[in-house]
DNA sequence: ACCCCTTGAAGTGTCGACACTTTGACGGAA
DNA sequence: TTCCGTCAAAGTGTCGACACTTCAAGGGGT
């Protein structure tokens, strides 16, 4: 291979992308993507489309060859994915992704429904007219997306989430996204597509904008906290019946409870 | 320096540690510490607790040079560092420590208010006796630190509050370290040392650990709430006193409202 | 005086090489 | 057969070197 040197910002060969990582072409101007930040999207992208599966082994030297180049950025990309949870690495032994327990999962989304709920009730009163037009952009494109497969579909949901919090400054957005991603990469495992979620999440989501546009930050909070916890429950269910969700629980009625006493 | 090879595991040499992080022997057993997380740790500690000031400059030439070691395993640090939000990086920059504004720093005590009074109410059911004596020590192992400096003081003072959540599980844990760790490097900074927080915190520790032991769980998450809510409160108030922190008080609200819910 | 260009030092991204560890297969002893 | 030592292959942690970028200081032209 010729010599990218430094900063070798990777240049964009054929030969690259052995993988082909489709990259739903975000960002191109702002920030410029060096070699770690490429092979850390591929493999995220693959970990939470489920196409690595969990448990498997991840080698250094494999990912490196795969993406055309030394181990350096690979092992870099591996400590980012270590710190979001997504593969553990112990040292001199190979990466190993993640099996998160249902306990994790339910854990993940207390969180969701705790911080969610409590972002929008901030993000209501600061939307902008362009932002509702956004939502409701999102809305149909949700919609549409539905039917052209989950990972499609994922994508669109996850930024109507994302859109709807946006107003919550960027460390929180963080932390929610990356709760959420978790979430996302056992709906897909676990949840069947074709099932009654969908078009009923949809009309959700639809009333979550309209209730942004009339400004009711209690009403889209409670929406969203039963929302969020109707997926986490069925998830959950999906995953062991015999799981009681104990903390999950306990986020909704705490998030319900909020809600409600804001009206009074 | 004398090659350390591969797994080069860092030889506990004199030479080493130029900068002599005193480490706090945590773990000693569990999980070899590479070079990486020698200098990931080193970094942090002199970040969180002021030593490297916000907006300063970090080179990795120069903590490899200061460190002994090769610019790999710092390029590595730094991809953590980035990740819990300390440093910033930009491609081909240099890298520099992150300046929180007033309202990441409220958003940092609304996500604690919010996530660690829903993880308080799940634990004080699941607190074995081991846990409760635990707890006694820790609240006396806090007030005597407090009279020998800040940075022992916080450190207790940290172990404190992770040990109040410890049974929410791990990914919870993590996310709440993380927000925790933030906020106590502003206290460093804007509090005064010999105010009258101190002995009121020490109070309010005791009373928390008590209502633990009588499983107590509403009146431990209520005072809980308004514990981390004063802290947080005063801090913004001597970082901005005209910052008018919504988002926390809405996460306070959440809080006692969920809390006062859960005793009818 | 001002502006542009060169230039060199400091710094970054990446690579290939080397020392060491882990792993699993093989073979001999019990 | 089963168990344990041997040993090569695969894999990891680290290093020094090189290509490239940034940035600020200086010098020449206008």
């Amino acid at each position: 291979m010729t010599r990218t040197g430094a900063s070798g910002r990777i240049r964009p060969t054929q030969e690259n992308a052995v993988h082909a990582e489709p990259v739903t072409a975000r960002r191109i101007v702002p920030g410029g993507r060096d070699a770690t930040d490429v092979i850390h999207g591929a493999l995220r992208g693959r970990i939470l489309s489920g196409d690595i599966p969990a448990g498997a082994g991840l080698s250094q030297a494999q990912i490196a060859k795969e993406h055309l180049v030394s181990r350096g950025p690979v092992r870099e990309a591996f400590r980012l994915l270590q710190r979001e949870g997504l593969i553990e690495v112990e040292v001199n032994q190979r990466a190993r992704v993640t099996d998160l327990s249902v306990e994790e999962v339910e854990h993940l989304y207390a969180l969701r429904v705790s911080n969610e709920t409590l972002a929008l009730g901030l993000s209501v009163p600061r939307f902008t007219e362009a932002d509702l037009d956004e939502l409701d952009r999102l809305v149909h494109a949700v919609a549409e997306a539905g039917s052209q497969g989950f990972d499609l579909w994922e994508e669109w949901h996850h930024r109507f989430h994302m859109r709807l919090v946006a107003h919550a400054g960027e460390r929180m957005l963080r932390s929610m996204a990356q709760s959420a991603e978790h979430t996302g990469r056992y709906r897909k495992i676990y949840m069947s597509r074709d099932g009654s979620g969908w078009t009923l999440g949809a009309r959700e989501h639809a009333e979550l904008a309209r209730l942004c546009r009339e400004r009711d930050a209690a009403a889209a909070s409670t929406l969203l906290a039963r929302h969020l916890s109707r997926a986490g429950l069925a998830l959950i269910a999906s995953m062991d019946p015999t799981h009681e969700p104990a903390l999950l629980r306990a986020a909704i009625r705490q998030a319900l409870a909020a809600a409600e006493r804001s009206t009074s």
